[in-house]
DNA sequence: ATAAGTCTTTGATGTAGGTCAATATGACGC
DNA sequence: GCGTCATATTGACCTACATCAAAGACTTAT
């Protein structure tokens, strides 16, 4: 059991703070964008905020896909696993994002916390029945599914067409990006997850990852002042290297 | 030019036909699944039929998303390039899927007819209006992309982590899933793209798409009767090569 | 502070699949 | 049927990245 935990049960079966969604910190940039304050209350009146500690696993790939979350605060990894323990990332999640999605009624991937984390949780049903009475709510989450669709094809350039460097610049990139997004700006960028865990989300091993990281270092296009964070110090250079036009 | 297109304009110039909901050949298994015959009126009012010849580009990655389009007959192609050429195929139609996800308005992906297509179009403005009157549209839409958002996830952990002949193996599988759930068997696939459309769907190059199928024909697993057309002749072993289980 | 464990970096070597090039096969027009 | 063109196959060789192995550098516990 990892020590660095501040919360040792499993998303499901331990709701630690049970706050309404007046007080959530990524309303307005999630789920519950736009939504009216009455229909705010239905959604708040179905949803119970759960804590995770570093390390926990929140959803398994092939568990019945019993809850929905919405990410508040912390960073998560999702992954897929082949027999022989190959594994794939198929995405990081941070606040405002949406966690969930399944296909017969099983999850579609494992989460594990990156960092301590805040959940907002739903139980399917009563979620899928909100959906029907909130068209906006459907509306808001077709939205998203479908901007996540457009990053699923983005990667799917990425891993089939991509090399070593253009694909952690990429990575490096769609980092800024949502940082800039949110904070205003995109230079210094926050690396919560390791360099493996990097290496399966950009179909490379740890190695590469690392020797990748150290060239972009030794152009002076990044600098890794302490490690869990990046800075990049010429976005022009690297935009170049993502998209291979080098 | 092509001289095997029987269509010469491009999809959104030139419809052909216009033939109402009612008499739809993939009714029943694409966007107006389970509707009422009032609403599948409505749907029907804002749709053209429009044919396209083998090699018509549809949609163009980047340009403004005006129409939605949802195949019913024929297949096509997805991709997105890099800059310099290089090609990710993100998917391939068939009759009942729909086409058209954007981001920022502008279509994320270029579309092109593998054979002659019959496809129903939707201008973009009056689809989102009628999703707000139908609720039961909205949620189609939300089930197909939810359905696709997996299938993207499957297609990064093949890209991602597979090898040559686990990938081939796959896609011949999912091939033949997708088929047996139409006509009952799936035997028997047809292959209406060429080898390096294969390759660029599976992030590999012509030559090693050719070369594992030569491999998979060797080892009697499969037989290609005539180009365009593949037998699996053991599922089982496809099955175990797919997920590396050897 | 020190020890133990984990993660990252760096180096040496191997290999799956890419590249380049030469046939072979099939589709279509005449 | 015959020539032309596009696509598929096969072979020889090469390279980007993986693998294997050995230091460093952090982290946390005592």
């Amino acid at each position: 059991m990892r020590s660095g935990s501040h919360f040792a049960q499993t998303a499901s079966s331990n709701p630690l703070v049970n706050s309404p969604c007046e007080k959530c910190n990524v309303a307005g940039m999630s789920l519950c964008h736009a939504l009216s304050c009455d229909d705010l209350k239905k959604l708040s009146s179905i949803s119970t905020a759960v804590e995770v500690g570093k390390g926990v696993t929140i959803i398994n790939e092939m568990d019945p896909a019993d809850f929905l979350f919405n990410v508040t605060g912390g960073s998560i990894k999702l992954y897929k696993l082949l027999p022989d323990g190959r594994r794939q990332m198929t995405g990081f999640l941070f606040p405002g994002d949406f966690l969930g999605i399944a296909m017969n009624d099983c999850y579609a991937y494992s989460a594990e916390a990156l960092e301590d984390c805040k959940l907002c949780r739903f139980p399917r049903a009563k979620l899928e029945a909100l959906l029907k009475e909130i068209p906006d709510l459907e509306n808001r989450l077709l939205n998203m599914l479908s901007n996540e669709l457009v990053l699923a094809q983005d990667q799917m350039l990425l891993l089939g067409r991509k090399t070593a460097i253009e694909k952690v610049s990429s990575f490096l990139l769609a980092l800024s990006k949502r940082t800039k997004s949110k904070t205003g700006t995109g230079d210094v960028i926050s690396l919560p997850m390791g360099r493996s865990d990097i290496g399966d989300y950009l179909g490379l091993t740890t190695e590469t990852v690392s020797r990748t990281l150290t060239n972009l270092k030794k152009k002076g296009i990044i600098s890794i002042p302490t490690n869990g964070q990046l800075e990049i110090n010429d976005m022009e250079e690297l935009t170049d290297l993502a998209e291979g036009m080098d």
